[in-house]
DNA sequence: CTTGACTCTGGAATCGGTTCCAGGGTTTAG
DNA sequence: CTAAACCCTGGAACCGATTCCAGAGTCAAG
């Protein structure tokens, strides 16, 4: 247990994934291949879960891991790929601010289609069909 | 072409889905089995076109197809779910304020990055290594 | 020697809504 | 007769990140 520290567990562990998608962001290349004990057992390079954690906070703003593939095998070929990072975080701040106005419609529109529910079931038999759905499509009529 | 007027190609351009979308629904038991010509061809009932854009409309705000096929054959089948409606999209409402909150998190997160790395490209010789990608852990360790 | 906790492999499954596919009819116009 | 434009079927592919699987090896403790 002593040797472990760098084992498949205990990095997935340290980096917070689990050892499947160690082992995916390897195939994928994001994370260089680790070095093998006797037995076949992986041991990552110290640099690891911290690379995983670059990983995971790039994926968190919208990056794909086919992008991150790209720029991290730039980058540990020796080249610069600055500007083309910040080329697409720009776009993914783009496309974060239209869903997030997009998200916010979705959201006025729950809110008042909740209120307007609540208005009709206040008169609405028991048991009776109010047909709350269609104030769906109404709604969506008028904005 | 003037007997068309309820058939796939009519029916699915009014409701602005694809024929294929169409068969879906009908296939997942969103919309009544239509009517079927001599030929086998299928005949829309008069109400289809609005209550695929009911589908529309509900699936934009959050709700699954599983879900509006479950309200749906409840309601066609003389019951009114609405109170279970309305408890589902009190649930679609937090998830999205979760998004929401989450989202806003990411574009502020994208915003400031994009600043910070702005600032060290003006600092960093050409073609050589800014690191940009490091300051995304930064970052979020911060908050 | 056995049990239990690790590890290995590569390919497949998952989520959901939509689209695509092949192989085959039908209808209308020219 | 033929081309073009419809329509039919059910099952598979797609997107992307993650997880799951079976079958097999490794290793320390009891």
């Amino acid at each position: 247990m002593a040797e472990s520290r760098n084992g498949s567990s205990e990095t997935a562990r340290r980096a917070g994934v689990s050892t499947d998608t160690l082992r995916h962001y390897e195939r994928k290349g994001l994370i260089p291949k680790p070095a093998r004990l006797a037995n076949g057992y992986r041991r990552y390079a110290e640099g690891t879960v911290e690379r995983v954690r670059l990983v995971r906070a790039a994926l968190a703003v919208g990056f794909s891991l086919d992008e991150l593939a790209e720029i991290l095998r730039a980058r540990d070929g020796g080249h610069a790929p600055c500007r083309r990072v910040r080329a697409l975080a720009v776009e993914k701040l783009t496309e974060v601010e239209r869903r997030l106005a997009e998200l916010d419609q979705v959201r006025e529109q729950l809110v008042g289609l909740i209120a307007a529910w609540d208005d009709r079931l206040g008169e609405t038999a028991d048991g009776e069909q109010a047909h709350l759905l269609e104030l769906i499509t109404r709604n969506r009529r008028e904005r």
